[in-house]
DNA sequence: AATGAATGAGCCTTCATTCAT
DNA sequence: GATGAATGAAGGCTCATTCAT
């Protein structure tokens, strides 16, 4: 898949491009730190292996990072930050029922984090987090506050609507959420070692309960 | 209790002899890797602070485990095992509506596991399955299909008897599940980040909300 | 002369002694590092090399140094300072003229320094002082102003005594010791380039130029 | 003077075309590298410090010099090596009392070495004369042998003309050299750790004490 | 001629593991 | 059984050197 550093030296047809710029950090590199870092692990992840997977040079990385954390803090940063903007603004602009709006969120959530590499992060975050508070704080204040945010701006919409329940928002938030997070960390572990979770069913089922307990029951009568 | 490892050296003479079978693997010991590895990761916790936190040498931990990670295999079988027959032997004896039982199962789960120093063993299993397939499979094979036995027993009860509509079972188990291991998981790792999330609160929240997807509607009527 | 690391392996005879005492700092591993600083200066020295020549392993040297820096302080403060303190007490209890004094001061600095491996350390000092401003300062103060009251004291005594002219005591110390460092220097540098200096003759001369230009010129008329 | 690197990016174009010969080596860089061993030593000097003083890039030293050992090579050569000539003539065409000769050679070195950036190569060599045997070898060669004929000369005339005691003359040399070489290496190393020697009267203080030493003692009768 | 991104060998430092006591 | 000094392999990081532009 990708080539391996090794054979990249002795076929120097598909080398990375000498020339490049300094002050923009290559993605090439966050994205297989992202993979290793997940897949191992911070601390068991190499410096070595980043660099064989992004098919540059050890040293190649302290062009562009100060060190094993600054990569690690920008893999988080550069993943998943850019996709709370273009999501605040989607909520924004949406007219109809708020159930959709939940469910659009929730689908959109799986399709650009849950279903993607990006899956892994949440995993990597939760792992890691009591050694790297500074990336924890950062994540919690820009990816999670926001995260929930979005989530409560719909539910008080539902409310003030009447399409939702009286409810305790906090507390809903988290409850929603959660099996979406705990689907991403499960699928970035231990997946593989039992029967694979169908994701789109175990989303429509926690939708479908969700359904049940936010709404008023009008259809019900 | 334990004697710490200083004084030790200087009043080695009224030491108390501690005769330990080399087969019986010191609780104190586990317990200590337990605290750091859910503490610190596996790879960045040291023997030497396993052994501090212990109050012995490092060189003790090696009359008791063959190497740091037969440690850590330790710590996830004497961690948790040992809860879940109990868990089996109470399910079994139980007479009542089955969504009680769920709730006990839940509650259950909250007072042994989730609000103990054990909440913290998802996180690093999560967290290092990737590096250590093996007691991943372990504890794969051990608790979690085996707690999935449990909540599985209680869900066809409850549908056999007309408690419960019929549902899909195995995305029942895991919509069930997922919240009290992201709390489980939450608690051990980013909550010191923001506000404490309510585990009474949230377990009842999402308590409820399962009532009304789980139960037949007749109530409703 | 120091049989090589790897020997020692084979030959398990002549090893260093497996137990050791952790606080006290081994001089075997402070006299290598002092040979290989003088030699090659602080950062051309490899903590390798320093193991392999005191016949431990690399590791070992972290058992008693912090790192490479504080190898560094240990080696200067093992080295010279203890001997300022009995040069002091000598000084203190002699009686006879300040001249002689002056001679007594010069031959031991021949004795216990300049003709000792510990020669190597004004020229390590030197040579180091910027990267290690802290070590520098540490040597200013314990080692050079301490020897300079050393030398100031015994002029003082010969001015008052009517022995030596008045003179400006600072900058008589300044051109005393010069030579004598130069000296040391030279040994520790460029020596084997070109013919080896003299010593003894190369103080002796210093000498005595230094008592015609100390002397109160009674003799002379 | 040299534009800087930063503004040479940008105003790429309007650039002085900088024209040199790959045979000549531009002084800019020698004079930055000697700044900077002396500062941090040989080993700790970073070409990208030596670069970046000298306003290029780190490439364009290598158009120059070969390795960084070159480099340290011509910065002993190119510093030194011109005043030698020169002090060498005025000697020779100086008619007047030889104690004035030697009082002329010593100011003048204090004034073109000094009291100059020149006065940290003694330091440099004397630091890094074990690494670079060859360059040891050179600087003794060129540098030392050809300093220590100059005052030779002087010394010889002067006993000739019978101004001067018959005396040891390399071993006067030795002396005569020893604290102006000290006055230069101290300079460039610890004097900021103490108070700052005062060169003139440091100097001036040598002086008198050699003149009593060298010369015969009509004077006093 | 000049640049500066890329390289990779090398060194300091850590830490799991061993073993003499 | 227990200790802790010693080990040495491994990894993060630096920096002299190269080379495509």
């Amino acid at each position: 898949m990708i080539p391996a550093a090794q054979s990249a030296k002795t076929v120097s047809v598909s080398r990375t491009p000498r020339r490049r710029r300094k002050d923009e950090q290559p993605s090439e590199l966050t994205a297989a730190a992202l993979d290793l870092f997940v897949e191992k692990g911070f601390a068991a992840t190499r410096l070595d292996d980043i660099a064989a997977r992004a098919g540059v040079s050890k040293g190649t990385l302290y062009l562009y990072f100060d060190n094993k954390q600054a990569l690690f803090k920008a893999v988080v940063e550069e993943g998943i930050v850019p996709l709370l903007a273009a999501a605040e603004q989607q909520m924004a602009e949406y007219e109809g029922a708020s159930l959709e709006l939940v469910r659009r969120l929730l689908v959109g959530w799986w399709q650009q984090i849950g279903d993607t590499r990006l899956a892994g992060v949440p995993k990597l975050i939760v792992a890691e987090s009591r050694n790297f508070p500074e990336v924890a704080q950062y994540y919690h204040d820009t990816v999670i506050v926001r995260g929930r945010g979005l989530l409560r701006a719909v539910l008080l919409r539902g409310i003030e609507r009447g399409e939702f329940r009286p409810l305790d928002v906090e507390l809903a938030i988290d409850v929603i959420f959660a099996p979406l997070l705990m689907l991403a960390i499960w699928r970035s572990s231990l997946s593989y070692c039992g029967r694979e979770t169908a994701p789109q069913a175990f989303l429509q089922t926690h939708f479908d309960l969700l359904a049940q307990g936010l709404c008023t029951q009008k259809g019900k009568e």
